[in-house]
DNA sequence: ATTACTTTTCCTGTTT
DNA sequence: AAAACAGGAAAAGTAA
């Protein structure tokens, strides 16, 4: 028999992620534990969305569409490249220029959002967060969660058009989409993967052990190495989610079957 | 409980 | 020699 010596020992402590990214990621990150009361205040008072920065209104659309179970690949997310300000410019049809169907709801928790108060069911959630969230890279969970009573249950919007909108993996990130959504966020995102040729969907992880680790810990799997990982992203091949690149390292490139990381793509 | 699908884990071998 | 790439096999996780 063969033993397989120091297996276990050799989980990487070398790359701890958190060392690597800017203040900006870890104070997102840690925030979320002692986030309650921070929040709401910050919130509640200081920050409207007229307040917002970029970042936060992207994090306001990744939660207004998971509270609603919108799949986000379904609008394009670069019409939302806004700070507050602009954010709260836009009109009603503004909105449905941007996301057709799914820029009513949109509309409508902006809305909610800016006109009244905090409904202050917003956080009660407090194991949840912990849940699967110990610091989330791209939907931080801290202010609010799905329910019900948040924002008016029945809007009055029978739009038609809203049953055709897909109700789908709410919580389901799987791994090329949590790639994808790094290279879409360059803000946040700390030259760990980078695009060799936006138009065609080619990219490198730059630092490979670190998305790993990122991705390991969306999964609550402390032990996530590249070389695991990139067993996954094999597996992609066959379904045309990514397309082979030989002869380039680390590079890979998005297949016919990866939605949602063209520049202008709907 | 079942099932289909995706990801993880582990491994052996190859390539760069 | 070290790090990636390749896939097979099977276990484990997930969503419906």
């Amino acid at each position: 028999m063969v033993l397989q010596a120091g297996g276990i020992m050799s989980i990487p402590a070398t790359v701890s992620v958190d060392n690597q990214l800017p203040a900006s990621w870890t104070t997102h990150y840690n925030c979320t534990d002692v986030t309650s009361s921070y929040m709401s205040r910050l919130w509640s008072q200081d920050l409207h969305p007229q307040n917002w920065t970029k970042y936060q209104v992207w994090e306001w659309l990744q939660q207004t569409l998971d509270m609603h179970q919108i799949d986000p690949t379904s609008i394009p997310f670069q019409n939302f490249d806004l700070d507050g300000r602009q954010l709260c410019n836009m009109s009603f049809q503004d909105f449905t220029r941007a996301a057709g169907s799914v820029g009513s709801i949109l509309f409508q928790s902006l809305c909610d959002l800016k006109w009244n108060d905090f409904p202050c069911s917003i956080l009660p959630f407090k194991e949840e967060s912990n849940f699967y969230n110990t610091s989330e890279l791209f939907d931080i969970k801290s202010s609010f969660q799905p329910n019900t009573t948040i924002s008016s249950p029945a809007p009055s919007s029978p739009d038609p058009k809203l049953s055709q909108v897909k109700r789908h993996n709410p919580r389901g990130t799987h791994l090329w989409e949590f790639i994808r959504d790094i290279l879409l966020n360059p803000e946040r995102n700390p030259g760990l993967i980078k695009w060799e040729d936006r138009s065609e969907g080619v990219f490198r992880f730059l630092k490979s052990e670190a998305v790993a680790q990122l991705w390991g810990k969306k999964k609550n799997n402390s032990s996530m190495t590249y070389e695991k990982l990139s067993r996954a992203m094999r597996y992609y091949y066959k379904r045309e989610i990514l397309e082979r690149v030989d002869g380039r390292r680390l590079v890979y490139k998005f297949g016919r079957n990866a939605r949602g990381w063209r520049e202008s793509e709907k």
